[in-house]
DNA sequence: AATAACAATGGAGTAAACTCCAATGTCAAT
DNA sequence: ATTGACATTGGAGTTTACTCCATTGTTATT
């Protein structure tokens, strides 16, 4: 007979709070079975499940995601096609951490060419902080929003 | 006299909606002057204030960091001992997309292996999907759980 | 005077993933 | 029988940065 675990001791193995635990069997991402108390059992198995909602958190999947997508008992069962499906969804999934990285190194150099300006003013780091500000305003109006800082304190009607 | 312009000039010259606007002015990060008519007036210098904010969102600072931290009159008016405390702050705050840049490399490279895992299993990417996962593991709980997906397969009390 | 276009306000709703609470039920040990 | 630790439920609250709405006021034009 496989081991069951109450749900206080699944919080304690995997570090989630009892509390998500149950909300995750509202929203019926893992439901384990019930004792004739309507006490949760979790199977091994709903431990597996859990352990790889976690690594797909850790992947930035939502909830919804991981509920909609992955069905873990097919992936188990090695349904081929299934796989396949599996994959196209991760494959395209690849471009958004890609993207956010790019965004972050972007964040990672004006922070460093900021303090650096702010540290000692000098001509130099305050051009290239110009620069990325810039940089910056065209992603986040791809058209710019024809006004920048400069013009701002010049005339204009 | 220097132009002054109404909540739609700003909402379409920057891309904020107006209800956004609104919503700064309430939280009191952007409070324009007032008309008679309690109309709201944004002066250039309120321009420049959410051209900053946008820059500061754009390198994920919460609304209230950005209220706590910077008191932009003081930046321009170039407050030497404010601005190093300000230098320090956005020091601290370099290593934020840092990590957040380690943790995504990691979810990339995650995502990488598990497609080829699917798209045509074999035991090398199979062994690199499972290293990875428990490297994974040990981020998320600074110590391991002390169970894993094999732990799990196998027997256990 | 009527209409349209703009403005104001307070307050409610939204998203996601929890997190907390009160009331109640169950079980083991004293 | 009573305590304490554990469990259940439904429902409300949290967070952040908006976003929407209904009602009402203002301005300019017809």
């Amino acid at each position: 007979m496989e081991k069951q675990y109450s749900i206080k001791e699944v919080s304690r193995i995997l570090g989630i709070p009892k509390d998500t635990l149950r909300y995750y069997d509202r929203i019926g991402i893992v439901s384990p079975s019930r004792e004739h108390n309507s006490y949760r059992r979790y199977s091994k198995n709903d431990l597996i499940n859990l352990m790889n909602i976690q690594i797909m958190q850790y992947a930035d999947f939502s909830l919804e995601e991981i509920k909609g997508k992955f069905q873990f008992h097919r992936m188990q069962s090695v349904d081929s096609a299934y796989c396949q499906e599996v994959a196209e969804f991760l494959n395209a999934k690849k471009a958004e951490p890609r993207k956010k990285i790019a965004h972050l190194e972007k964040v990672s150099q004006l922070l460093d060419v900021a303090v650096e300006t702010l540290r000692d003013f000098n001509h130099e780091s305050d051009q290239r902080l110009a620069v990325f500000v810039r940089e910056i305003y065209r992603d986040l109006h791809k058209k710019g929003p024809g006004i920048t800082k400069e013009d701002c304190d010049g005339h204009q009607n």
